[in-house]
DNA sequence: AATGAATGAGAGTTCATTCAT
DNA sequence: AATGAATGAACTCTCATTCAT
């Protein structure tokens, strides 16, 4: 590895040990409750280097968005290659909270908490939100052809369907300890993506 | 009415109108952004005043979840006086989203949006919210008795239901407007409920 | 005085005493030198306090550059009275030099020192100076109909002036103690403003 | 040429790059709103490197300051081979005004801007300046001789051409813009060096 | 000789809270 | 009961300077 290479890579160490010290506070406290010295501390750095890497706070926050909403669409995606539709459509659904399960501070940042209002402006990260959704839709058009789903509304499906996982989602991450015991939640989860299917 | 009366009510009156004041500003702008000043403001009082009413910020949040709360609880309750047990659980989901629609600065600030530090710890809301869903987990037995919702476990159904009642409520409040166009959403929604009751 | 009278009196007395310390601080340290804290410090508030009274550093810096500049044209225009012409001129500039010397620090501040961006922006002060140099060269017409200034250009002849005064001002005020001893120092302003009459 | 005397000259031509980068941003921005970060910008070099050719910011700014003055003592100077008094002392005033039109940023740095606290504390550069006051008094003194200057005192026509001056140039650097069209500028100050001269 | 990562000190500004009136 | 002046602590961000490489 030449000189030049070593650099780069210790660079996008530090980047990375940034962004994941901030995404941890983030989600456990709350983007406006996180402060640049808190994230400097949690990486036992001074506050002025956090400035070396990212322009603002705002950009960090960015960052993670950005990558949050990258992992997510390349998950959806990873389904597509499945050929029965229904078989298809019950893997997008668990794609999903397994995206929010493996990644629930991701989840969190990106579906639940609120974004700085910056960072909404700039973002162009809900057209990966809105692909997304356009695949499901495509899923149940094909599983209707299939004869299932009958009686029921494309738009109508596909919005219950997305709440359904949003909501699994929400609960697993904000609730869990409260409602349930850790162990048992993971087949509950499942569990409840069976449920929906009766539904079809 | 006595004077004391009349103290009390002008008292009352007051409080109403801050906290009407400030879940207006908590859920446009989120906790961390808003200023007492900000809340003192939109009532025309000096800041000062707040605190002749509540001893903090963090006392208003509180008492705004707890009204929230308790709101939620006799909402729910009111339809346990439906007899038929098929249709007393549609009417508990339904009224769970009614909620939301309804009171949607409440909802959020409720089972959305995360609170202040102080709040989560000094906070037995979770105690209504818990009753809640045993409410649910009560009807769920009720309509297996009538031989519905065969080979599911309760707690997994218990689950879903909760979770796709939260889940419509979540993209009502924070995604409407990206995802649909307004007029409609309310068939959406209604429609979603429907859907979900073709898995019983 | 009524309650409200004494309130509003208290409230331009303290805006005079942050304007007074901080006039002093600008042409002592120079406007980016000089903290709001160190505003502070010498009246012995809190920075805060400031805050209450001013929207930040810029705006007390325009308020004194404006302050300046009104006292300064009323000052130019208290010479229009007299009758002739060249008394009149003789009077303009010597009521230039005045000011400077019975307002050194505004001086400094309206014309030596470099203003910060902001201020220049949306300065409207140059206006003042604009109209003091349009009234220079009024006298200096007026001067030329009794005859005197013969051959020289009109707008030669109010730079030359306007220069010089200038040049006397800014002496004074920067370099006094290098150059002269402080009791001499008037006696030389006056001749010099008389060695420049030996020019009309 | 030695190795040893390219190495001197390399360090020299390095010099000069920094002080010529610092000069510009110096009369632009003021001094404390350069950062070494745009010095070093500016030269396409990094700021660590500004350290081994200087100490510090303020060294960098006592360099031009000194640079300055001794380019003006040597201006200053070239007039004095002139025979006779009265011409000597107009070429004199001249010599001064057109040190500030040729190099306005020096002029501007060394007789209008005020300098850093820690450079005036260690500045022998008013010596210069001194040394240069001495000169026109020596020539007023032998213009006195040849017969004009009546009823002049020494130190009043000294003050008066000096203030002259340094009015001339510093109206010249500072409001050229706001006051005059900037082609009708130079007849302008040559006529009012014209003017002033009717006053001998 | 040159780099650039890192830092400490300090800037302007905001805000929940207190308290004398 | 209501005020609003005052504060102290905290925030984000900047920068001259150092130093290991």
């Amino acid at each position: 590895m030449s000189a030049k290479e070593r650099k780069e890579k210790q660079k996008t160490e530090m980047r990375e040990a940034i962004l994941s010290s901030a995404l941890k506070l983030f989600t456990e406290e709350g983007f406006e409750n996180v402060t640049m010295r808190g994230i400097a501390d949690k990486i036992e750095y001074s506050v002025g280097t956090l400035y070396l890497y990212f322009k603002d706070k705002d950009e960090i926050f960015f960052e993670l968005h950005n990558k949050g909403f990258s992992e997510f669409y390349k998950k959806q995606l990873s389904v597509q290659t499945i050929k029965d539709p229904a078989e298809r459509l019950a893997a997008h659904g668990l794609a999903y909270v397994e995206f929010a399960i493996d990644n629930p501070k991701y989840y969190d940042l990106m579906f639940i908490s609120s974004s700085p209002a910056k960072v909404i402006k700039k973002n162009k990260n809900w057209e990966s939100g809105l692909k997304a959704y356009d695949l499901l839709k495509q899923n149940i058009i094909e599983v209707k052809k299939t004869g299932k789903f009958k009686n029921v509304d494309t738009e109508v499906a596909a919005f219950s369907v997305w709440a359904f996982v949003h909501g699994v989602s929400s609960l697993y991450i904000r609730e869990r300890i409260i409602l349930f015991p850790a162990d048992s939640l993971k087949d509950i989860i499942t569990g409840s993506l069976g449920f929906l299917q009766r539904a079809y």
